[in-house]
DNA sequence: ATGGCTGCTTTGAGCAGA
């Protein structure tokens, strides 16, 4: 069972290359982020026709996320939304059963700067969705939570360190935020398999960044136990981002036994 | 570098991203 998270910035925008990932990568699952569509205006005829069906939650011009499996393979239980969000809500969760493995798919707000409303707005996210797990879900469960979470976990996921000291994505407060989701039990997939530095998931458009490999590791696979001891590897691919008119992130794929 | 790109929008300069 192989699993993929990517931020693609736009699924309409992105949908030849996805398309073209998609048929490459050959993955049971796609976790979206960033759809930045209605859910009428998804691109579901196109996708179906490289052979994955999706269920979404999306709003016009922000947010937006999407789970697809290959056909053949039934999406149960569908959840859109954390508890507590209503119809006015920012489109940032949705999680399905998949052969399975209960899969959530997150995107975290980005918090502007650690001064702005929107950073409470993010940590308040990020508290609200550990009280999901702990109100849905156990952590000796086949679970699997993955997305861009806009958080950098430790200074190693960072390049460059000094420089983001002090702005979004690194802070204390975030970075706190995160470990008590993952807390709740969970395995971050990609540094049980990678301990090296300078491995990142996304690297800013601007200055060339991708170039020079100036990145930041936010986009993250989070796994419990039960499914860490069946995980047989974990990987960024950088290859998409290497294309012209590129999403600034780079897919994520877990393999499960 | 209060910079640098990119996608989106009741077409445009402005917002948001990270």
């Amino acid at each position: 069972m192989r699993i993929a998270s990517w931020n693609v910035n736009s699924v309409r925008s992105r949908l030849d290359q996805l398309g073209a990932w998609l048929a490459r990568s050959a993955p049971d699952v796609i976790c979206l982020q960033e759809t930045k569509c209605e859910d009428e205006k998804f691109p579901m005829r196109e996708l179906e026709e490289v052979g994955y069906r999706f269920v979404t939650l999306g709003q016009k011009t922000y947010n937006g996320v999407a789970i697809g499996a290959r056909f053949g393979l039934a999406i149960d239980d569908v959840k859109r939304n954390l508890d507590g969000d209503d119809a006015e809500s920012q489109k940032r969760m949705i999680a399905a059963t998949i052969e399975g493995i209960r899969i959530i798919n997150v995107y975290v707000p980005n918090g502007q700067t650690p001064e702005a409303p929107a950073f409470t707005y993010k940590l308040e996210w990020l508290a609200r969705l550990r009280q999901e797990l702990d109100a849905h879900h156990t952590n000796t469960q086949d679970l699997l939570l993955c997305g861009d979470f806009n958080v950098a976990p430790e200074n190693i996921d960072v390049h460059d360190p000094p420089k983001w000291e002090g702005g979004i994505l690194v802070t204390p407060q975030e970075r706190a935020a995160l470990r008590n989701v993952m807390d709740f039990g969970l395995v971050d997939t990609f540094r049980a398999h990678h301990d090296g530095a300078g491995l990142y998931s996304w690297w800013d458009y601007r200055t060339g960044a991708f170039r020079k490999n100036h990145g930041v590791r936010i986009d993250l696979t989070l796994v419990t136990k039960s499914l860490a001891a069946r995980c047989t590897a974990a990987s960024i691919d950088r290859r998409p981002r290497e294309l012209d008119r590129p999403s600034d992130h780079a897919p994520m794929v877990v393999d499960i036994g």
